[in-house]
DNA sequence: TCTAGTGTTGAAAACGTTCTCGACATCGTT
DNA sequence: AACGATGTCGAGAACGTTTTCAACACTAGA
């Protein structure tokens, strides 16, 4: 059985008040009965529990990570707030749900209130469909998938990325480009799309809605859409899927249908998570450095935590085109 | 502010108890009172405290993971404890301390002191140095640094796969294959080191003490031993890198060196982290699918806390050699 | 009409902490 | 000798829940 602090006051002989004042090294406790409480605290192990302290007093020193899921994305951008904290003092915390998001709109807020006000000081929101979320702790979201808003956020180029990948393949001499799109309620997803209409209207080429389905951003969204593309009478020459997990499935779905990437389609992503590197071929991509969206996040919320009356920040990072090889040019 | 159950409460002119029977599903308040009280609980946005909950009830269906650190390894860990947990009811805490682990013995046994027993149900306990921790909720460690013990356990084929990178590079033709290990502290890296010399062994090559150095797995700690072997008079023309991280710090200590890898220095790694195929060039390594440690981790802690007397397992998983390029045939 | 049951509700204890407040020494000062 | 200052300590409230227990109002059967 854990020990608790009053099974540490009885065998010390003191009350439990003086044993919290020598667990938080408070002033007023007498030399020598702080060591003797200390010895017994090391002899049971004692450790105050996390829960109960957090219950009763306001500050944790623990910044909490709300994420619907954690799947390469998120994973990566855990990876660059651990950086973020590390020296800090702070603690990570991450809560997941178990990824049944899609039947369960407000998971963010619901989420956010399980955690906030209690567990953490501070929380970053990863992905999150609403933003207006009230709270008295700091908040920063990070690429939310609405509109700006009041909350701090962070994201990246999504305009920029998906030009740079679209007039990519214009480049390579590619005409008919399919668009795998993410769902429209989302930001990012809609700024990519608009990306790939903006990049081409540049290049004079006509957009054809019959060239664009909706995806979705998960592996099982993305197959179905991806083979409609495919079978289409005017096959597309190369594919832009609006984040690499789509992609990848494209890849493989072409695979199933007999295509061979890139000979017989180009594949280009989005986000450059670790696995686009893993694929037969290699996947080229737009990278948005998401181990530096967490990073600066997690700066950010640590910053807001110890300055709380400081004005909303929008940070934007820069995108940048990955060449790998599944994308080649079309014979002229 | 956040709304809290007296809130709800007394908005809805009912007992703190009945809007905890409505939050909880539980049987005995009447339907025309329920639905009030939802309404009043959708209006104000309430979700009970996960903190005051797990503090006062035992079963709070959330498994803990705890880590020293969120890096690659551990990354991929969560990925595959997530997927486990899908559509199973449990949500999943991911807790972590600042990464200062050097100078922090025993961490999981305070963190683990942290949770256990109030917030989560159960905990995964990621690559432990001690296992001796006891506690009355079920614990599973994956890839214990430390013999086997009475804790269910997850980890991978250490030996076998050591002795499949170091017979590789015997295949490819290198005799003088250096070593880069890990922490003698650690069961994993033990097994590895004792892996190579058995390779060595079974293939006539005398073992040269010098061509050993202790790396410890971290970035900072891999560089300075692996600049050692590089400036031997009788340089390695292979060096075996107790794992991944430690392998890519070796190439680029190479390169700064001006040293070609393959041309000049073969590398292998352990583990296949996705960061491993982003090198250039690719790492070769053993695949310990530590997805899949994460997955079969999760799965046996679920079963354990709905089978709490059933008796230890130990899980090992098998690992396998990925080719990439970072070895080269050494010319006769 | 009484009684036993059933359905609905609220009061209050408990979970493990932190923290305020007051109580009691001890000590130096006047 | 009296008094305030200082040092050391414990009692108890509070945090937001869940859960036990008892209370109350009915209804049905005798």
């Amino acid at each position: 059985m854990r020990a608790t602090i009053g099974d540490v006051a009885a065998q010390a002989g003191v009350s439990i008040a003086t044993v919290s004042r020598v667990v938080n090294g408070r002033y007023g406790v007498a030399p020598g009965t702080s060591s003797r409480v200390q010895a017994v605290i090391d002899d049971l192990g004692y450790e105050s529990s996390l829960v109960a302290r957090s219950l009763r007093s306001r500050r944790t020193n623990v910044i909490g990570i709300i994420v619907a899921d954690i799947e390469p994305f998120s994973a990566e951008l855990l990876k660059g707030a651990a950086r973020a904290i590390r020296g800090t003092g702070y603690e990570l915390i991450v809560y997941s749900g178990g990824g049944h998001v899609e039947d369960d709109a407000g998971w963010e807020r619901r989420y956010l209130s399980r955690l906030s006000g209690t567990l953490t000081d501070g929380t970053m929101l990863v992905t999150p469909t609403v933003v207006d979320v009230s709270t008295s702790a700091p908040v920063v979201a990070v690429d939310p998938h609405t509109g700006s808003s009041a909350m701090p956020t962070v994201d990246s180029e999504n305009l920029q990325g998906a030009m740079a990948a679209t007039e990519y393949l214009i480049e390579l001499g590619h005409r008919r480009i399919g668009f795998l799109a993410g769902r429209s309620d989302l930001e990012s997803a809609r700024r990519r799309e608009h990306g790939y209409r903006e990049a081409l209207t540049r290049a004079g080429i006509p957009f054809d809605p019959n060239l664009v389905r909706v995806g979705g951003y998960t592996e099982e969204s993305a197959r179905s859409p991806a083979r409609e593309l495919l079978q289409l009478t005017a096959r597309p020459t190369a594919i832009f899927a609006a984040n690499d997990v789509s992609a990848i499935q494209t890849m493989r779905v072409a695979n199933e249908m007999g295509l061979e990437v890139p000979q017989d389609l180009s594949v280009i992503g989005f986000d450059n998570i670790p696995e686009s590197a893993l694929t037969t071929p290699p996947l080229t991509t737009i990278d948005q450095s998401i181990q530096e969206m967490g990073y600066e996040a997690a700066k950010l919320l640590v910053a807001l935590i110890n300055e709380p009356d400081s004005h909303p920040i929008h940070l934007t990072l820069p995108t940048e085109l990955v060449v790998r090889q599944s994308c080649r040019a079309i014979p002229t």
